[in-house]
DNA sequence: ATATATTTTTAGACTAATCTAATTATTAGT
DNA sequence: ACTAATAATTAGATTAGTCTAAAAATATAT
């Protein structure tokens, strides 16, 4: 019966863990992804430690036991499948599904995220090229992926995910002719502002490296 | 931003008022109906007047506006929708799925339901034979139906429908082999119970009264 | 190592929705 | 019309989650 606040914040607390290696995320750090105050993200600590599903010591941050990690994959695993869903099946753009599989996610029954992963024919990534985990968990991604602002000139690769999924974002790779699987070479690096020149298709673009950092890139041998 | 408390006030409201016709809700048929107490509806029904979604005098009841009566409707579009979703794409049966329509139900999104609308082919009535409110709200049902317990000895029907959808109702039809669209011949009504013997394809058995005021059909000519 | 800055926690209040118990209105029976 | 029964409302408490402001702990800088 885990409330849907309770579910925000094992998957926030997840996110976060994943960017850090190890140690006990902040309080702070989890208000912020939250977008809350750091004394509800104390008083939720506290809760999610009783519940067995956060080990947190005072003062110094909190990481998700098994159990706690455990409920956070099967709910990413909900979102990524019911974004695949409303992309694939209800024709739905990438840039417009995210609010709509925030309150799928929280939508209980195991059958159900189950019969629907059968249904979409076991995808094993969402829309926005993040990786689907399976029925048991199970997060099998072995993609040699790169922020596209780590590449050099000549470098040739294809877009397969990003790190930004805002609708802005998103938009702006549609009006690129970017996405998933589109294939695109490194024209030039400027030196002096780290902006690529990109060829997509016949077209040459120059992207920032703010742009840069959040675009996913399989490089070509 | 209606909530989900919300909603389901203004979808049992719905329910009791179609049942009852032109006056009044009471407090305790809420109650009843949503499994709350009489002090938590006078609470609600201030609030959903304050809101403009319920007409209410204290002492005297409460029913729809015509923008609660809307939204209510909205709601169990969105609810069906969602179950011939689960039955007919992710194959549940039909006595599974009431609690997750249940959820579903208050995923918001007005372009959610009319692009599920279409993909599933813009379906008239859901699993239980309960009409799909179209778009625009318009409920269309011109099926002649009645209960089973309204018809004769001699009768012939199709079953069309059912009053109460509960998992064992619906699973006790299934061991009959009765499902929608299943014709039935009604062998004799027993004056001593009102119990009714019916033959169903080659088999025949006898059913109670009970189970007969819930049992809609479709009368044949 | 100590003062300062930062982070985190606590204390206390608020909101939405609920409950129990007590009170008040309405309805029904004679 | 008056009393008894029923139904509905209010009063006050409770819970989950949040907030602000104040206090406490930890981290940083010289």
């Amino acid at each position: 019966m885990a409330s849907e606040t309770v579910e925000n914040y094992l998957k926030g607390i997840y996110a976060i863990e994943k960017h850090l290696d190890g140690k006990g995320v902040s309080t702070n750090a989890i208000a912020e992804h939250l977008q809350t105050k750091a004394s509800s993200v104390s008083d939720m600590l506290k809760k999610l430690k009783q519940s067995g599903l956060v080990d947190y010591k005072k003062y110094h941050g909190a990481s998700l036991t098994a159990e706690g990690r455990s409920k956070a994959i099967e709910i990413i695993r909900r979102h990524r499948l019911w974004e695949v869903f409303l992309v694939d099946k209800l024709n739905f753009k990438w840039d417009e599904v995210h609010d709509m599989a925030e309150q799928l996610e929280h939508v209980e029954g195991k059958a159900l995220s189950d019969r629907l992963d059968a249904f979409l024919d076991f995808p094993r990534f969402d829309p926005h090229g993040d990786p689907i985990p399976d029925a048991e968990g199970r997060i099998r991604d072995d993609r040699q992926k790169q922020a596209l602002s780590t590449l050099a000139t000549k470098d040739r690769g294809v877009v397969v995910g990003v790190l930004d999924s805002s609708a802005p974002f998103l938009k702006y790779l549609d009006h690129l002719k970017l996405k998933l699987g589109t294939s695109l070479l490194v024209e030039e690096v400027i030196d002096f502002d780290k902006s690529v020149k990109i060829i997509v298709g016949k077209q040459s673009h120059s992207v920032s490296h703010q742009f840069a950092k959040n675009l996913l890139i399989q490089k070509e041998a």
